[in-house]
Order: structure tokens, then sequence, then C-alpha cells
DNA sequence: GTGGAGATGATTGAATTTGATTGAATATAA
DNA sequence: TTATATTCAATCAAATTCAATCATCTCCAC
């Protein structure tokens, strides 16, 4: 049997817990209680404090496993997808980088992947709102600038108005940006009201606006839009409909597709990737 | 076995626990008590001593192995130098802290400690231009701004003007400030004059400016000063010659010696004195 | 030997956790 | 819909665990 006459501690049975969640999607408090011997009211607090740090979902009568209900996924997953998609697309764009260039970095997955490339380049000024590219960057011998601002941990990019003051003092030659959403009618959009902020701000400080996006998020649309009269330079994707690129070179876009091809080393994708 | 008759040394004692730790994920202080043949007073104080170095997660009743919680290797957390004095600096300043304040965190060694310390406290707007000190602090519930500007890899630090346009925006109640070195006549002192131009802008915005600095740094003075007209509210260090204290206290600033046993006064004291 | 610093174990009151109980809220069946 | 059976959250007392204090012990320098 389970229960081992001696007692448990909490986060022993939290572990438990987990265990017989992750064996049944859903389980009662009374099979719990009998499982781990201990009372049901233990069992309620157990869960309600689980339950308030998101480890599950309660349910009348037990709990139930998580779902994926996140609108953002966690960083470290984004990085998991797409990732040699991402970086063809990252070195196309580090083709649009020169020496002594001023460029700005912003958050996500596909640009954290430019910043680890840029140590073939000599003497950049880096200005980014993403710790993680931050972290990356730490140690090159490029100058590194960070816009202020209140952190967002899900991004792990500093956002808001209080990067605003920063940004009007700094003018980029290239900004990369990254996005959750792109669409010809909106432009760039995101979950965070504050993030769309700052990266409205940091648009009108760049004189060259660099998207990087990858197909997954072409025509798609998050919460947040970047405001009104969006302006984009250049989009780097890794494939695009020919009825949306058509679109965005008649406004003067220029489309980059980081395919297959473009790189040529990296072959043999897997072939549902097309999908 | 385990218990043959020799006494254990710390150092064997914090061993064997880790080799418990590593068996079972989770160890009841009895059980560790058992193990080993001693007091669970004992027990208990080597599991504080390893929790306040991150080596373990201590429940109530036992410890824990200690997980992961993010999943980014953090930015580099290499000179973890663990020092007493500076712990006990650390202690003695988070007595200061209440919940709901505004604080800022400089950079420095003593001042990261304190920032480990802070999940004790409820909902502070946390304030820093340390990316240690946000890195450590990252997967808290707090509030956290950084300030922005050109980062100093030596210090890990956001210094210079560019720093200043968003600490013009802002007022904190305290500022925890660390330092290369202090001299009554000249005060905070440091090696790069963007970084002295940083604190200096701090302090201005602080209601309250205190000053984590251990013995070594009293006396010291380092190439740039923070200006002439320095002010501060509160030194907080491990010890300090009569003289200087004296000429402290008649500049009304407060002085607090966090020796060796300083540390549980001036934590009881706050807890009454919170009341 | 003397004295001080550090470590240990016992003790104490405070804080936390636990299981039982209660009435209210929710789900199920008729 | 109503009636019945579960499940829930709140409360309380008992048990456990905690942190702080104190007396003792060891070790080391003087």
């Amino acid at each position: 049997m389970s229960g081992n006459g001696h007692k448990l501690l909490t986060a022993e049975r939290e572990q438990r817990i987990m265990q017989l969640l992750h064996d049944s999607d859903v389980v009662t408090v009374s099979a719990i209680s009998e499982a781990l011997g201990m009372s049901e009211a233990t069992v309620r607090r157990d869960l309600q404090a689980m339950h308030e740090r998101g480890l599950l979902e309660r349910v009348h009568g037990g709990a139930a496993v998580k779902q994926e209900s996140s609108p953002e996924p966690l960083f470290s997953d984004k990085e998991e997808q797409f990732s040699t998609e991402k970086q063809r697309i990252a070195a196309a764009a580090l083709s649009l980088i020169h020496d002594h260039d001023t460029i700005f970095l912003d958050g996500g997955s596909t640009v954290l992947m430019l910043a680890r490339m840029l140590d073939s380049l000599k003497a950049l000024t880096i200005v980014t709102n993403s710790l993680m590219a931050a972290a990356q960057l730490m140690e090159s011998p490029h100058r590194l600038i960070l816009t202020g601002g209140e952190f967002r941990a899900i991004s792990r990019t500093l956002v808001g108005p209080l990067s605003s003051p920063i940004l009007k003092n700094i003018v980029v030659d290239k900004a990369f940006m990254g996005t959750m959403g792109f669409t010809t009618t909106d432009g760039m959009s995101t979950t965070d009201a504050n993030e769309a902020y700052t990266k409205t701000r940091v648009m009108e400080r760049a004189r060259q606006v660099i998207l990087l996006a990858d197909r997954s998020k072409l025509g798609c649309s998050s919460f947040v839009t970047c405001g009104p009269d969006w302006h984009l330079d250049v989009l780097v994707t890794d494939a695009i409909d020919p009825k949306t690129r058509q679109e965005l070179e008649e406004r003067d876009i220029r489309v980059i597709v980081a395919g297959k091809n473009a790189t040529a080393k990296a072959n043999a994708g897997t072939a549902r990737a097309d999908q």
C-alpha cells in the first residue's frame, strides 16, 4: 500500500498529488485523502494552495490537471517551437546589420536568437528592453544599453510608460522587433498594453523598423495593436502567402523570406513542419 | 553506519544532509536528527544555514530539494561568495522595509543579498539598476522596475546619463545603496563616473537613503565621489570605530551595527515595533 | 590554568498544521 | 421544480513544529 505509516510533509504530499493527477487527469478529494492517508480537510487545503499557485485546476469534488490556457506560452517553450525556422529568420536579419550600427533588440525568441549571433560584428551599440537579450550580450564587447521600465515576467521585457523617457533620448539605426501577431490591417499586436506602448515608442525612434516574425504570427491578431498608423520597413519571415506579400510590397515594405534554400545549409526540414 | 560515536563536523553533516535529500526529495527534521544522531535544534540550525546559502528549500517539518523554478539559467550567479558579515548587514537592512514600500536597490553584493531576502515581504515596488538583483527578483511577486542606462559589465549595473530621465519620474521610500568606499568627508565613492552619476540621481529621488557597507568600506575613498553635498540617513555596517560613529551621529545619520547577535534582536525589535 | 568564541542540546512560548465539526453551497435524482 | 446527497469553506481544539534563549561543553589562544 502507499500509506506508509509516517506522516507526510506538505511538500511531499503535493508531489504525490501531482503524481495522482498526472496518472489520471482528474482525481477526487476522497481518493487523495484515502491514497495519502489524511483527512479530506487537509486535502482541500492543499488543493487550494496548489490551485493558487497555478499547479492544478480545482473542480467540485476534486482537482483536474491545469489545461494550457495560457495565451502566451512560456519563454522556454517558445524557444523550442520553430527553432529551425527562427534560426533562419535571425540569420537573414543578421545580414542587415553592419559594424558600428546602433540597433534595438525587442523581446521574443526570434530576436533573442539574433542577439546570439552578434559576436560576428564589431563595435555595435545595442539598445534593448529584453532581459534575455541583455543576459546574452552581457559578456559581449559591444556597447549595451537597456531601456528601463516595468518588468513583465512572461516576456522578460521592460515595458510601460517608464520606458518612454529614455527612448526619447536615443535614436537607433535599425530596430529588430518581435511580435505576437501581425496583420496587414493592424500591424503588430501583442497581449499587453504596456508592451504595445513600448513597441510603439521604439519604432518612433528607429530609422528603420525590421520585424522578425515566423509564419505562425502572420495573419494573427492579438489583444492590443501598436496603434493605427503603424510603420514597418522590412519583414523577415520563413514563409508567406503571395497575397499578403503583394499587399506589403504595395506599402513599400520589403519582404525577406528566409526559406530553406535561402540558407541552403539547413535542408530536409521535417515535412510536417510545412503544414 | 550513521551514528558512529564521534561528533560530526558541520561540513560533514551538511554533506550527509544533502545526501539524504538527494535520495528522497523530501526529508523531515526528525529523520535527519535520527540519522545523524544529533538534536533537532542543531538540525534546524543547519537547515537554516543551508537554506540561506540556497542549497535547499526549507519546508515546515523538514527540507526539500531546491527546485529550479526558473527555466533560464540566471544571469551569472557565479560569484556566490557567501559572507556572514554581509548577510548580517542585509538582514538588519531587511527590518527597515515594510509591506507596500517602494524601494530602490543599488548594485553590490550586500544589496544583492538583501534582494534575496525580500520574499518575506508583501507587495513591494522594487526599483533597481542592478541586473543581478533583477535576475534574483524575476520570479518574485513584487512589482519590479528597472532603470535604464548603459550596462556596466564589471558591476552588472545600468549607469550613466541615460538612467537619469527615468529616475526623474519616480520617487522611492527607501534607497538601499552599495558603495566601493565611504568617508565622512566625501561620502560614497566608486570607480566609475557614470556609476557615481547614477547613484547621485537615485539619492536625489529617495525619501530615505540607506547605505549598506561592511567595515572594509568605511574610511576608504575610491576614484569618484557622488558629489560634494552628499546625504545619508542610515548606515548599516558590521563594525565601526567610535570616532566615526560619533561623527556620523552628529550629522543625524543613524548607525546600525549588525553584529553577531544583533540580527536576531533587530528582527525581534521591528516585529514588535510593527504592531 | 583562564577566558572567550563557537557549538550543542534542552526548554519555552509562539506559530503552524491537522482533523473534526458545522452550516452553507453545489450537484444529482426524482 | 423539489428533495436528497455531496462537497465546500469556516471554525476550533489538539498536536506538531518553529525560533529564540539559556546553560553547558569544547576548543583554542593567551
